[in-house]
DNA sequence: TATGAATGAGAATTCATTCAT
DNA sequence: AATGAATGAATTCTCATTCAT
């Protein structure tokens, strides 16, 4: 009853099929490779139709940025919050949880965007922004809550939780670029798994209690 | 004497010239939005000047990238071979060592490569080998080196090497990407040299014998 | 009524109007030095507007030769179809419908064709098809049959008529190249009559009963 | 002790070493397409001695366009004298002689000349002049005197001797455009040889005394 | 609101041609 | 006489963007 009988869907749809489309296509070919033309193709939409939705390329772009950074920090956060603070799991749980928080930014897409974004910060220092808000502080935040937690409960020093945060993820994802070249090639999760342990436990030799 | 009193040199130097100007006008735009009619305006040359020397705008690209590597690889070796390796000086020259190498990477030039060149490894997987092989590894090698011997020496317990070089290296960049918004803002020297210490500290705990 | 009395028409014969243009620049100058650009200009029409249409010079070469072959054919066929099979007529439409046939080849537009299609042959030999099936074919048949009709009706001995629908008409053009330089000067009428008549007497000696 | 011990050899060498080189350049890619470069790559001669030689690349066209038609015509007319005026041999030697004519202008260059040059005549109309002097001409001139022959033996009908002669050449190549796609494809030397028969029977039954 | 059709601007690349040596 | 190096001009083609409907 809600939805008319005519062929085309309620508008917000459309809005997202553009978005889901151009993911793909900034992804594999960067900002400037990736046509209007092509985005409109892969979501079976008019180009006019991006512009009344989105207003211009760049602005399609910054709100790509924005949607799949959150997507990607929603599971990051989600795999921070997987850290334990009890005696018994908090050291295995923060390998694995960290390893979680690693694999979640090597999702195809997630790992395009990396590649990607920084080098369009300098056109469009907005996106700069939209990184740091939306992706960034969220997981620094929320890993440094809970390292700050693993501190209280006597597991850890950690005298500034913040900068703990950042240098575990800088360990954690020490090698990965290496490995990925940077995020072109898929890297396999044992591998993954290996080289983040490895940071952990460099991070912990460093904030041990 | 004998050269006439032309404005323009001998011609052999066209090819460096060239490859100056690409370096701004590749640094500022990026791959896609440099032209190489920009380029050719600036190094005071005709395009096909440039076509002939490097047969394309992709391999001019790699050139540049290969040359920046060079130079600011060079520049970075000076630096790890600042640390010294007696009980009275390896502690502040190693921070001070990695500090000098962590500005020897913000160079203007040297950060929009950063910036820029990950960007169009999807385009052009080569340069990932010209980074890794002109940038990276020479670094890792001459750090890895010093770390040992510091090992050797006692001061500290390093296992692996080459792994604790990329460590060290990934704890003293910790916080400078977001203070120079992905090398897009200069970041004051007096600030680095905090926030790099700041890093070979976490180090020095991990790695204390 | 109904249409606002803008200067350009509804958009849809744009098509036509690049087609029409294209003829007098392709014709003039050859495929390689007739330029998209006088396309575009001469028929008032921008450049991408051709390559939408078109989808690059080679296809919108392609789709010109086509075209022009068709409507070339149109008036050979129907210069044909004047060959009355009447024992008083036939001779006389014979000479005639030659003339006009070899005189519909001599347009403007499909002599420069003649002389350029097949120097691009060898580029796109896609062409050559066209060639054939839009042209040559349906004359050569159409002649055929009437030289076929001839035969049945005691007039000519014509055991193979495609056969004699191609020697006639190479007798019919035997000296055009020569008089016409290759289609680039105009052949006065008189003249072309004159000669045709020569080729085709040649070729009743060779098909008399 | 007339040459010079250097490397080099005698200047007009290098002419002709440039033509030899243009010959295939030309065929195979037209007169546009074929790039001074590929020919003085291919000639081993750097570019301005091509211009120091023939002054550009239209005069270059045209000494090819000349030095291929006289060679081809060497060839047909040495065809055209295999015709033998005798009682029991004129037929044969007749059929023999007009494919030996075709062949000629069947060789991988000559129809490369044939494509290409006319296309150009819109260009230089002095091209039509070197062709007409350096390749027809001669040759009807000397069919057109065999004929003659057999004209005045009583073995054919000949009032016309020059007409004739263009009259058997277009009979004897009816069907040749067809078979080799306008000289694209090579004609087995089969096919021309039964095509050239059924074209000269043609004549024969024309021009029979 | 959504679109098919059109466009101005600008991209990379190639070419014939000419100096300075 | 021959050349390596350089260039101005022109080419095809693509793109982000906007009307008219």
């Amino acid at each position: 009853m809600s939805t008319a009988p005519t062929a085309s869907r309620p508008t917000t749809d459309r809005r997202q099929r553009i978005l889901d489309a151009a993911g793909p296509v900034f992804g594999e070919h960067g900002y400037e490779r990736a046509s209007v033309d092509a985005i409109a193709k892969a979501a079976q939409v008019s180009k006019p139709t991006i512009y009344s939705h989105f207003g211009g390329k760049d602005q399609l772009f910054r709100v790509w940025v924005g949607e799949v950074a959150r997507q990607t920090t929603e599971d990051a956060v989600r795999a921070v919050h997987g850290i334990e603070v009890t005696p018994k799991k908090w050291r295995a749980s923060l390998v694995s949880a960290t390893t979680d928080l690693v694999i979640s930014w090597h999702t195809e897409c997630a790992a395009s965007l990396a590649r990607i974004s920084n080098a369009e910060v300098g056109r469009d220092p907005e996106i700069f922004t939209v990184l740091r808000e939306s992706a960034h502080e969220p997981v620094i935040e929320a890993l440094a809550g809970r390292l700050a937690m693993l501190g209280n409960a006597g597991f850890l020093e950690v005298p500034d939780p913040v900068l703990a945060a950042k240098q575990l993820i800088a360990l954690a994802r020490t090698e990965l670029d290496d490995i990925s070249e940077f995020g072109t090639k898929p890297a396999p999760v044992t591998v993954v798994r290996r080289v983040v342990k490895v940071g952990v436990e460099t991070f912990l030799r460093a904030y041990a209690a």
